[in-house]
DNA sequence: CGCTTATTTGAGAGAAGTCAAGTACGGTGG
DNA sequence: CCACCGTACTTGACTTCTCTCAAATAAGCG
């Protein structure tokens, strides 16, 4: 019973403290008022509100594999992902791991937590972020309520796809996970633009997959083989994935 | 395939919405300053604060198996647990369920939702809870910046604990699930009082804990079983546990 | 006390995991 | 630009943990 820790994280349903609500401003580029640094605040606040969080913010970056923070270590930053992929994830002391997100240009992390981070973030592809002291950002809250209710709401946001995320993992058959993943990812897909519709693209490893859907490797590569084979995808390489029947694999997905 | 819907719920690790914080005032009736009807939110307000809460709210009290709210009714009310057990759900078409939660005295639901409730809030005991209605309380949380303050702090420590049980739900094996579940409801126990040392009530079902840990009241009726011939807990009836060597079991819970 | 529901136990089946190879992809250097 | 190397992905054979189906026992309720 050997799991040994995988190195290629994983995927994951719930969009961890997503900030773009559905409501307006899908496209950051489209959005006139829009701060790029701030992408995931901007539609509650004004110019000069935005100027105000410039002020503690600063840049972060990293490349792929690298941590942006890891589990235990003492919560000080506030992250919003600006540009690539980031994977939260869980470990148990023998290495098995679970991730509980993945997390796009738009998200945050780094609230859910007290003192110190109860997740690992590491970088799928290379990241740009901007991180806020959280000591400095929570006294914002107070002088910014739109921004405060704000960061409420995606916290409220996320806590829904956690238990989403949960009837999945706990509930779920090899295929139905897998099926969820890929109507998660192709909607993630559409969001970001830059690709064609029924479009799922893939960042993270098969790896990273399987760590979020709770299954092995093999399981998940067997999953998306079988789906191939059954006309409901097409798989162009490891990373893309065209969605030929939605509608089915919608089906599939919620076990009808 | 049949996993047909099972009537008694669940068991559930992460504490949803918990408002009483280790801090302070763990218990209700030594803490001379709580409202006995706000037990959650009491540690963050003082007696006018309280008074103006008592206005907006009404008592509401179920019995056994009674639902308070459904997943898809409009999302009206926010609930303070007073008294007895709730179990959240979640349910697939063909009505396999996840247990998202067991909640107790002090707890809170029905603020992580837009709308409508993604879940299903059933009494597991006779309960007794009071509830506003959303749009009122939201409304207070600006007027009293403290209880927002709280309210929100409380989802974020719910969304911590959802975190690890999907760890649970994705990675641990039935036994691991089991000693971490009677772990989390030896704190509650003890914490609400009322039992000896190492003593874990269990109001729910079987069937409840199957559901919240993702298994089969078979496997947990086994797993029961198998912990206590190994000497680790002792069974006095069904729903109450004494742990006999709570080492070993935490060690267990994480796979060590 | 009898009936219904919950829990436990047993035997067998199956989905997903493990172990082991083979294949393909991506990056690097010649 | 192409060959080589390492890593990622896929596929196969076999094992096992948990589920399923079935029945017996125990507990709770009127």
């Amino acid at each position: 019973m050997d799991r040994s820790v995988r190195k290629t994280p994983p995927g994951q349903f719930r969009s961890n403290l997503r900030v773009i609500s559905s409501d307006h401003c899908t496209h950051h580029s489209a959005c006139e008022n829009c701060s790029v640094r701030h992408v995931a605040m901007c539609n509650a606040l004004n110019e000069e509100e935005v100027n105000l969080l410039n002020e503690i913010s600063n840049d972060f970056n990293r490349d792929t594999k690298q941590i942006l923070c890891a589990e235990g270590d003492p919560a000080e930053h506030l992250y919003n992902i600006r540009a690539g992929t980031v994977r939260l994830s869980k470990m148990l002391p023998d290495g098995r791991r679970q991730i509980t997100g993945f997390l796009f240009p738009g998200d945050f992390f780094g609230l859910a937590c007290k003192d110190i981070y109860s997740y690992t973030a590491e970088a799928v592809t290379p990241v740009e972020t901007c991180r806020f002291p959280r000591k400095k950002i929570t006294e914002k809250f107070r002088e910014l309520p739109n921004l405060g209710e704000r960061v409420f709401d995606m916290t409220t946001t996320e806590l829904q796809s956690a238990h989403d995320q949960m009837l999945l993992l706990g509930r779920k058959t090899a295929r139905e996970k897998l099926c969820s993943f890929l109507l998660y990812m192709a909607e993630k897909t559409a969001a970001l633009g830059g690709h064609p519709e029924n479009h799922a693209y893939l960042p993270m490893s098969r790896s990273d997959v399987a760590d979020y859907l709770g299954l092995t490797v093999e399981t998940v590569s067997r999953q998306f083989t079988k789906l191939a084979q059954s006309g409901l995808i097409r798989l162009e390489g490891a990373h893309h994935v065209i969605l030929l029947d939605r509608e089915a694999i919608h089906d599939l997905a919620e076990g009808e």
